[in-house]
DNA sequence: TTGTTTGTACAGTTTTTTCTGTATGAACTA
DNA sequence: TAGTTCATACAGAAAAAACTGTACAAACAA
């Protein structure tokens, strides 16, 4: 079966760089080629299936399915009559990258937010204490307008995702051809 | 020193979260610590004051300044008369997203349009193989059209970096405050 | 009810990554 | 020149992560 080969090969070589470049979405080679494999399957894939497929155990097709479904680059398909868990790869990469980005920057905003808010009440409070040194004094307020930066920055990025998850990003950058949902 | 430490404590909270949130730079939480280090130190650091301010190898300290400065979080300082290398960390947050953003998806834009390219050829190869069966020129175009459809998003995503790299971002999320380069 | 199928928690093993100490080379000093 | 100070390459140790097999719980079948 020379062509059935030749097909094989060139689907390997996307599912290898499906794989390598996945740790941009924080997760595995491994995870990365499940991944690529269901997304070549025209059907969804049971965790059977995967684990065939793959050669790897259930347990790790289970565990990385969920990170997939996490990050929403799969999810589950239903299928009457069949009992197994049926996942498939959303369609829309533009909206996968969309929740990537917005899984990962909204948790850091919120993380910096409270961290800043708690540390800027502390060194406020240490400017208006009168009983401390005029050097110590000056330094906490360079903390201040580098935590006050911080701040800004933060209320950017949160800004910047919103603008994602607003689609209004395709207006700055469209999507060309007809692959727009 | 209840006032020294007050001060000390609000700064590590954020340096302790900077460590938490720099894997989304693809670095470890030491390296964030650093990093976090750096940033509220007054003055370029040199390896030795990382090493004993951080507790840890010149050789650990020698590999991630380098990773650090990969991604251009730090930059090396000039100060007369020091012969040790002094490093600082850069001032433009919003430059080092950027930055990061390129450097990574720009990566990723030229590994999978260079498989993809290849992939195509060599299913276009494939469909027009008369040799083949119809069973199986169905399946290679549906692949070619998932690759086609994989090739449309990276060409989105490189005109998406782009507009990073070119600051159009600012006009649709713009910097407020007085902090803007 | 009991038996079967399926997914996942958990403990232990293997693999990978991070970190350290030693050794070396480059840059500067005298 | 030789001596000193520094950064980093490299090998091995320590720590973390990925993966597996077993065991169990939930859902369903009969």
């Amino acid at each position: 079966m020379e062509g059935k080969e030749k097909h094989e090969k060139a689907r390997e070589r996307i599912i290898e760089t499906i794989a390598q470049n996945i740790h941009l979405y924080g997760l595995t080679p491994s995870t990365g080629r499940q991944y690529g494999m269901m997304y070549f399957q025209n059907e969804p894939s049971t965790l059977d299936v995967m684990t065939e497929k793959l050669g790897m155990s259930k347990t790790s097709m289970s565990t990385s399915v969920r990170a997939l479904s996490d990050l929403k680059l799969v999810e589950r398909a239903w299928k009457k009559g069949v009992r197994k868990d049926l996942y498939h790869t959303t369609e829309d990469w533009y909206q996968s990258f969309i929740d990537l980005f917005s899984i990962k920057w909204r948790r850091s905003v919120s993380l910096y937010t409270a961290a800043i808010k708690k540390s800027l009440v502390e060194l406020h409070e240490l400017i208006s204490d009168p009983t401390i040194s005029e050097e110590l004094k000056k330094e906490v307020q360079i903390d201040i307008d580098k935590l006050m930066y911080i701040k800004n920055y933060y209320e950017w990025l949160d800004r910047l995702v919103d603008v994602f998850e607003s689609h209004e990003i395709f207006n700055l950058v469209p999507i060309n051809d007809e692959t727009k949902e």
